[in-house]
DNA sequence: GCCGTTTTCGGCCCGACTGTTTTCAGTCG
C-alpha cells in the first residue's frame, strides 16, 4: 500500500466518523485527518518506515493510530476501521473525490437513493440526477441537483483538484490573470499568493490577493475575467471562478490597512497557518485574515497589519520566507530568531547544464542556439562561468573512433571560445548516459575529452529499485563522474520517477564528493524539495541547472532556485554559488 | 486521538460562501 493509499483509508475513517456522529468524534475525525496529512507527504514509504521501526516518529501519528497502522500492514486489515466503517455504503468513499460532496452529503444521496456499488456511483449518481432523484432529498434542491450533476460530470472528465499544472505554467496563468486584475483603477495592490508564491513545484488552485477600498467593484471586475467559463463563488470578500482548462481562480480583497493579514492568511500554507494559529492561541491571541484578535481587559480588539512582516513581528517572529512556510520548524526558528538565510537566484554564479547546438551527434535531443548564443545569454546573466554539456555522441551509430574524433573536435573549438572569451569561465563537460548495466555511454578515452561528467538516466526507467540503485552508483562512481543529473527521472504529469534507495544515493554523494543536481526544467523541478531537504541534512551538496535547449531557457533558473529554498538551502549547499576558482577545484578534484 | 515554551489532562484554527431547513449545515481553503 502506498502512502496516498493509507493516507485515502484514513480520510474514509475520519469520514465515517463524521457520518456517525460528528460532534461525538470531533477531534478523533481532526486527529485521523492529520494523520492522514503527515502520511500523504511522508519523504518515505510508510512500509519501509514501519518495518525499519525507526525511532523517528510521525507528527499527528500517535500510538493508536500507529498500531491500526501496523495491523494494516501485518493483515491487510483493520478491525477497529471496519467496526466504524460498519453500515456505510462503500459507494460513499469514492464521491468524497467529487467537489462539493463531503461526507454528509455522500452518505445521504447513497443511503436515500439505495445505490451502493463503489465501482459505478458516480454514473449511477449522474443517472439519478437526470432522473430528477436528487431534487426531492430533504435538504437538496433544484439547484443543489444541478450542482451536483456538474461536479459529477467534471469530475469524469478529469477536472479534479489532484492535476496539479507544472509551476511554471502556472506562473504565466498568474501573469495573464495579473495584468487583467492591475487594469481596475481600484485594485490597489495585486498578488499571486497559495502554493504559487510558496513555489509548490506544481500548482493547483491559482490564488490572488487584492488590497482595495471598493471590494465590489474588484470582484465584479474579476468575475468579468475574459477567460471566465464559469463562476464558481461570488461573496464580498471572496471569489472564485473557474477559467478555460479547468483552473480555478480564488479572489480574496480586503482594505489596504489590513493587507498584511491577508497575504499572510491567503499564502498558506494551511499547516504553516493552522501551526501558527495554535501558537497564537497559547498567547490568549486569535489570528485570521483580518489580523489579530488580543483581549484587552473584558474586550477584544482587532490589531490590524499593513504588512506581512509587521503581522509576524507583531506575534514575535521574524518574516518567514513563503518557500518556507509548511509547518516543518520554520515557526520555532522564527520565534528564536534564528531562520537560516535561504540560497537566493543572485547567489547563483554559473549554469552547468547546457545544451547547445554544436554537431556532436547525440543519443539525445540537440540544443537549437549555438555556443556562442548561450554564452551571450550566460552574460546577460552576469554569470561567472557556464558549461557547455551536450548528450554524449550516440552510441549505436558511431564507432568509438568516430566518437573520439567528434569530442576531440568539439574540445578543440571550446579551448577556441576560452580564449576569445575571457570574460567568462567557460567548462566542457558531457551529459553521459547511464546505460542499464551501470556503465557510462563512453570510455575512459572519451572523457578524456572533457574536464568532467554530468551523468543521467535516459532509458530503461522501469527497474526494481536495489537494481536501479546500483546501475546510478556504479555510473556516478567513475572519477570524471561529478554530477547526477535529474535525478529521480520524473516528468510532472508525464512520468512517474524511478525507483532509487535515496539514503543510499545520497550517503555515496557524500562520500565521494558528487553533486546531485536539482534541474530546473519546468516538468523536471527534480531532485524533488523534500529529497532535497533531507539530502541537504545528510551534508550532500547540490548544483543547481537549467538543462537548457535554446538560450532563452536559461532564465529559468529562476524555479531551480525555488526548489532549493523548499529544501530550505542556504548558498553553502549550492555549489554553482561558489567562485569559478572553487568550483572549479570541486569539479576536477 | 494527539500533544506539551501554561498542561501527562484538557484542550484542539478561523472564516467565507451556498443552498435551503429563514438560522444553519455542509464544504472549502
Amino acid at each position: 500500500m502506498t502512502n496516498q493509499e493509507v493516507a485515502r483509508l484514513l480520510r474514509n475513517v475520519a469520514a465515517a466518523y463524521s457520518i456517525k456522529d460528528e460532534k461525538k468524534h470531533i477531534f478523533q475525525i481532526i486527529a485521523y485527518q492529520k494523520a492522514a496529512d503527515a502520511i500523504y507527504n511522508l519523504p518515505h514509504e510508510l512500509k519501509d518506515v514501519l518495518r525499519e521501526r525507526t525511532q523517528e516518529k510521525i507528527p499527528g501519528v500517535g500510538p493508536s493510530i500507529l498500531s491500526h497502522l501496523e495491523e494494516l500492514f501485518a493483515k491487510g486489515r483493520v478491525k477497529h476501521f471496519e467496526e466504524i466503517m460498519k453500515g456505510i455504503p462503500p459507494s460513499v468513499f469514492p464521491l468524497l473525490k467529487v467537489t462539493t460532496l463531503g461526507p454528509k452529503k455522500a452518505y445521504k444521496l447513497t443511503s436515500h437513493l439505495k445505490l451502493n456499488n463503489p465501482d459505478t456511483i458516480v454514473d449511477d449518481l449522474i443517472i439519478a440526477a437526470q432522473k430528477n432523484k436528487i431534487a426531492g432529498i430533504p435538504t437538496f434542491g433544484e439547484k443543489s441537483q444541478a450542482d451536483i450533476l456538474r461536479a459529477l460530470e467534471e469530475y469524469k472528465l478529469g477536472k479534479i483538484k489532484a492535476n496539479r499544472m507544472p509551476l511554471p505554467y502556472a506562473f504565466e496563468l498568474a501573469r495573464k490573470t495579473e495584468e487583467y486584475l492591475r487594469k481596475s483603477k481600484f485594485a490597489e495592490q495585486v498578488f499571486p499568493l497559495g502554493s504559487l508564491r510558496r513555489m509548490m513545484a506544481t500548482v493547483g488552485d491559482i490564488d490572488f490577493a487584492v488590497a482595495t477600498k471598493q471590494p465590489k467593484e474588484i470582484i465584479n471586475h474579476f468575475i468579468n475575467y475574459p477567460g471566465t467559463e464559469r463562476v464558481i463563488e461570488k461573496g464580498e470578500a471572496s471569489s472564485s471562478i473557474l477559467v478555460s482548462g479547468g483552473r480555478q481562480v480564488d479572489l480574496m480583497v480586503q482594505d489596504p490597512d489590513s493587507f498584511g493579514s491577508l497575504l499572510q492568511h491567503f499564502t498558506g500554507s494551511k499547516y504553516h497557518n493552522v501551526a501558527l494559529r495554535e501558537f497564537a492561541l497559547k498567547k490568549g491571541m486569535s489570528l485570521s485574515e483580518y489580523g489579530v484578535k488580543v483581549r484587552i481587559g473584558k474586550k477584544q480588539e482587532l490589531k490590524k497589519f499593513k504588512t506581512e512582516k509587521d503581522f509576524y513581528q507583531f506575534l514575535g517572529l521574524d518574516w518567514i520566507i513563503p518557500e518556507m512556510r509548511e509547518n516543518k520548524g520554520e515557526i520555532e526558528l522564527a520565534i528564536k530568531h534564528n531562520l537560516p538565510k535561504i540560497v537566493e537566484l543572485k547567489d547563483i554564479r554559473g549554469d552547468l547544464h547546457i545544451h547547445s547546438s554544436y554537431p556532436i551527434e547525440p543519443s539525445h535531443d540537440l540544443g537549437k542556439d549555438t555556443m556562442q548564443q548561450m554564452l551571450g545569454k550566460s552574460r546577460s546573466l552576469g554569470y561567472d562561468y557556464i558549461a557547455f554539456s551536450e548528450h554524449n555522441p550516440g552510441i549505436t551509430n558511431h564507432s568509438k573512433n568516430q566518437i573520439y574524433s567528434i569530442l576531440a573536435k568539439r574540445s578543440e573549438y571550446i579551448e577556441q571560445l576560452k580564449e576569445s572569451n575571457k570574460g567568462i569561465r567557460i567548462i566542457n563537460l558531457l551529459e553521459v548516459d547511464i546505460l542499464p548495466s551501470g556503465e557510462l555511454a563512453m570510455d575512459d578515452k572519451s572523457l578524456d575529452y572533457v574536464e568532467a561528467a554530468i551523468v543521467s538516466v535516459h532509458s530503461v526507467f522501469s527497474t526494481p529499485r536495489q537494481k536501479m540503485t546500483k546501475r546510478v552508483l556504479r555510473g556516478l562512481s567513475n572519477p570524471k563522474a561529478k554530477i547526477l543529473a535529474h535525478p529521480s527521472g520524473r516528468l510532472i504529469n508525464q512520468r512517474e520517477e524511478y525507483e532509487l534507495d535515496w539514503d543510499e544515493i545520497f550517503d555515496f554523494a557524500l562520500k565521494h564528493n558528487k553533486a546531485i543536481e536539482i534541474n530546473a526544467w519546468p516538468t523536471r523541478l527534480d531532485l524533488t524539495d523534500t529529497l532535497v531537504d533531507q539530502a541537504r541534512k545528510m551534508g550532500v551538496k547540490f548544483v543547481i541547472d537549467t538543462d537548457s535547449h535554446a538560450s532563452y531557457q536559461m532564465d529559468n533558473m529562476f524555479y531551480g532556485v525555488s526548489v532549493a529554498r523548499r529544501g530550505w538551502c542556504t548558498k553553502k549547499d549550492i555549489l554553482n554559488t561558489l567562485p569559478y576558482e572553487q568550483f572549479y577545484k570541486w569539479l576536477t578534484g
